[in-house]
RNA sequence: GGCGGGGUGGCAGAGCGGUCAAUUGCACCAGGCUGUAAACUUGGCGCCCUUUGGGCUACGCAGGUUCGAAUCCUGCCCCCGCCA
């Protein structure tokens, strides 16, 4: 049997504390841990939403810390429940996925899941591994051992219920499913967010019921997002994604709000316990400007998914455009034909063109109208002067910026 | 199977024959202030045309009545609840 290392004192502390929420049973799992067995580490992922983001990476830091203790992380694939729609924490019931979208999802999370997890370390074990086999018989035998009382136990079924929103019977079947997947990979612990709660703990009747060591359940907090109320979801369009590139990161971390800082820290960086608690302290006594320890986070984090280098790079393009408001020096380039574009959008004798126009082809603006009302608001800029005029002569090299952080120089195609 | 309620823009939720591209809140975008924070403030928020102007497409789906329909009628689909 494999083997892992024992943790020392320190780092026991920091694993079932330092961005957890729960560990159940608590005593359980530092009696694994001490055990000196190498644990399977269960964590199931939704290919439904195929990027990852800071949000996820609290858990993924986790499994990462255990695997280098020597523990393996199952990641089990979705592909089946994917197709059921996962209810937790959600408010409707979603959409389902075909086959083939998911296995593309599933690539794509993959790649972004081993930029934290060692992959030496992984065992990737898709559902239909066992599921396609599984017949009606099987399926009723597994719904058997619940109750409707049971399933509406869970807080976002029992508020739907409340609020008559419609409950799929299919997703019943989805804590179900998942709660089988540990008894399939024989998992020790299981990982996911406190809104996993209930589906984790399924999974340990199921396996208690198949003879097997039920698993211990590890929870860890959910990041809020950007916005600074609610859950980090790329639904909800308030996420940091671990695959954005470092400017972008840098940018959106500069954007959370102030009172979110401390706990972006704990969860998602190494920075010690007490340091942690002084930028929180200094922060709420205001004794420092909490743009400084923002910018630390920044870097930190951008660090931590790209590289020290493009986290400096990111801090300095940060100040320069954002601070100062200056062009950065790289502006990604968009090719565009000039004589075609005249030839459509002509605005005048002089080879003139229609800005809104322009605005919508380089993807600047949804559409014309939006366009149009960015120009009338004085929100867009060439080459560093406010444009009202909505007809524009183009020049090749010429920079674009509209709102604060959109910009491409426009580079003549025909050349 | 019976009875009742309901389907409107990203969400919530008004409107119930013309003045409705559709009140309002949230979210979002842009300007001001600033630290891409918070708060505040101004404008905007279906698509298209250069316009205080015009066109097109929209209020579950399909038809119909009407000079005119998100609003009335018919059929269909879907959701929720109660009773069985």
């Amino acid at each position: 049997m494999a083997s892992a290392r024992i943790p020392t004192a320190a780092e026991l502390d920091w694993l079932t504390r330092r961005a957890v929420a729960e560990i159940i049973p608590h005593d359980e799992f530092v009696k694994a841990l001490q055990s000196g067995k190498a644990l399977r580490l269960k964590m199931g992922f939704d290919p439904s939403a195929p990027d990852l983001t800071l949000g996820h990476a609290v858990g993924l830091r986790k499994l990462r810390q255990l695997q280098d203790l020597g523990h393996t992380v199952v990641i089990i694939v979705g592909d089946w429940t994917a197709q059921i729609g996962d209810p937790s924490g959600q408010s409707k019931t979603r959409p389902m996925l075909t086959q083939e979208q998911v296995n593309e999802n599933a690539a794509t999370y993959l790649r972004q899941f081993f930029k934290i997890v060692d992959r030496e370390l992984t065992e990737i074990r898709p559902q239909s591994e066992w599921f396609s086999s599984f017949n009606l018989a099987d399926v009723v035998r597994l719904a058997a051992k619940f109750t409707v009382a049971q399933m509406l136990e869970r807080a976002d079924f029992a508020e739907r219920f409340r609020a008559q929103q419609p409950i799929g019977v299919h997703e019943l079947l989805y804590p179900l499913l998942q709660g089988y997947d540990s008894v399939a990979v024989k998992s020790d612990v299981e990982f996911g967010g406190t809104d996993q709660k209930f589906n984790l703990l399924v999974g340990r009747d199921l396996q208690a019921e198949a003879g097997q060591k039920p698993q211990c359940v590890y929870t860890v907090p959910l990041l809020v997002g950007t916005d600074g109320e609610v859950k980090m979801s790329k639904s909800l369009g308030n996420y940091i994604g671990v695959d954005d590139p470092p400017n972008d990161m840098f940018g959106k971390l500069m954007s959370i709000p102030d009172r979110r800082i401390a706990e972006y820290f704990e969860y998602l960086t190494d920075v010690p316990d007490d340091e942690v608690a002084s930028i929180r302290e200094s922060i709420e006594a205001r004794t420092l400007n909490p743009m400084d320890p923002k910018k630390r986070l920044a870097r930190e984090i951008v660090a931590q998914f790209h590289d020290t280098a493009s986290a400096d790079d990111a801090a300095s393009f940060f100040e320069r455009t954002f601070s100062k408001r200056e062009l950065p020096d790289e502006v990604p380039e968009q090719r565009v034909s000039f004589s075609s574009a005249r030839s459509e959008a002509a605005a005048g004798e002089d080879g003139a063109v229609k800005l809104p126009w322009l605005l919508a082809q380089l993807g600047m603006a949804a559409g014309t109208s939006e366009a149009n009302r960015l120009v009338k608001q004085r929100a867009v800029e060439v080459d560093g002067e406010v444009v009202t005029d909505p007809q524009i002569a183009l020049r090749d090299g010429m920079i674009i910026r509209v709102g604060k952080h959109r910009f491409v120089r426009v580079v003549d195609e025909d050349k």
